[in-house]
DNA sequence: ACCTGAACACCGTTCAAGT
DNA sequence: ACCTGAACACCGTTCAAGT
């Protein structure tokens, strides 16, 4: 059964899709959702405590969907890889989910937080595993992921807002930049490392 | 002398730094520069136009403070190094300059525009420049400033909304990052590199 | 508990005038 | 050319009632 809240929460959930947070009109949430245009007062405290509990949602999603995406990977590298892709597929198909999640949350106690701290921690954890196994030079694993995650993140955003296909000889879409850091951080012995460089 | 246009320009950064994009009100900025609340639309077409404006200001801003580092840099790779150190704090005490400036600028045939681009450039040259002295490995100019201009953005737009300084132990903050990166970038065998591995 | 309708303050934008 | 005042549609939010 879909409560009032849930009608309310999908709602709000589409129409952040189609026209951006600016878009989520409490009145336009309501109106989808069959109610008068403040009923939506009744479930969440303001139009801020409703994007939030959306991101949390999503946050919750990802976190699923990265799991799955881990326990098909065939080696720890190419794991890590496929994760960082798969983040790109997600959020450049739905870019204000992107920049909704990645926003502040410092004033929610909710679970938003350590939804977060969790996918944040699988991250980190695989990074771990990769470097265990000596396919990542050695160092601090939680560094490695602030990089990883960083460049992953500004690529990505760059790209939504079409500052980075500008040019046809260093053609760089995300995808390729996280390659490439991969690339950096693996062994130089590596005959992975190597291959792609030939390229 | 100060224009309208100038007046109505330097109110609009005023409470852009102070508020965001939301706070920069016409109606505000038309009382701070003692107008009627609807002067602002006889020099601006509307308010994502000033806004443009305001970007495009700052863009042309940006582009001389960063002549000014590379002018004063003793090699091509510490210029490449405070380059991006002083465009993060830029960056962490006008956060909404900066994320007014990388937004869409499609919708504006102005110099916005090629103020990007001129900037851009600066950015690939002084990288080719660090390269054809054998400071940085061989590879695609281009391809190189998309990686590091993607993980400063990147590292910074988290930090901003804080999602970086997270942890004790791993404790990452986007020079850090970039540091870490350029030492990836740079041969395998530079003392500098060593150095700083070894800290 | 949950919902509705009226109301308030605020904002972007337009228009008819004014100088 | 540049500015003003009134007006319109829209939005977040609050409040007094309704069931």
């Amino acid at each position: 059964m879909a409560t009032t809240r849930d009608s309310i929460l999908s709602a709000a959930g589409e129409l952040l899709d189609q026209a951006g947070p600016d878009g989520v009109t409490l009145r336009a949430v309501a109106h989808i959702a069959g109610l008068s245009h403040n009923a939506p007062y009744k479930h969440f405290q303001d139009k801020e405590a409703l994007l939030a509990a959306v991101a949390a949602k999503e946050l919750r999603t990802r976190g699923a969907a990265m799991a799955a995406v881990l326990a098909k990977a065939a080696d720890p590298l190419s794991a890590l890889r496929r994760l960082m892709h798969d983040h790109v597929r997600w959020a450049m198909r739905y870019p204000h989910r992107f920049r909704l999640i990645f926003g502040r949350w410092d004033r929610y106690d909710d679970d938003l937080g350590e939804a977060a701290e969790a996918t944040r921690r699988l991250f980190v954890e695989s990074i771990a595993v990769a470097r265990s196994n000596g396919l990542i030079e050695p160092g601090d694993n939680e560094r490695t992921a602030a990089l990883l995650m960083s460049l992953t993140h500004g690529a990505i955003d760059l790209a939504l807002d079409g500052h980075l296909a500008a040019d046809g000889k260093g053609r760089s879409n995300p995808c390729d930049l996280i390659d490439d850091l991969i690339d950096l951080l693996a062994p130089a012995i590596s005959p992975a490392r190597a291959r792609r460089r030939s390229r």
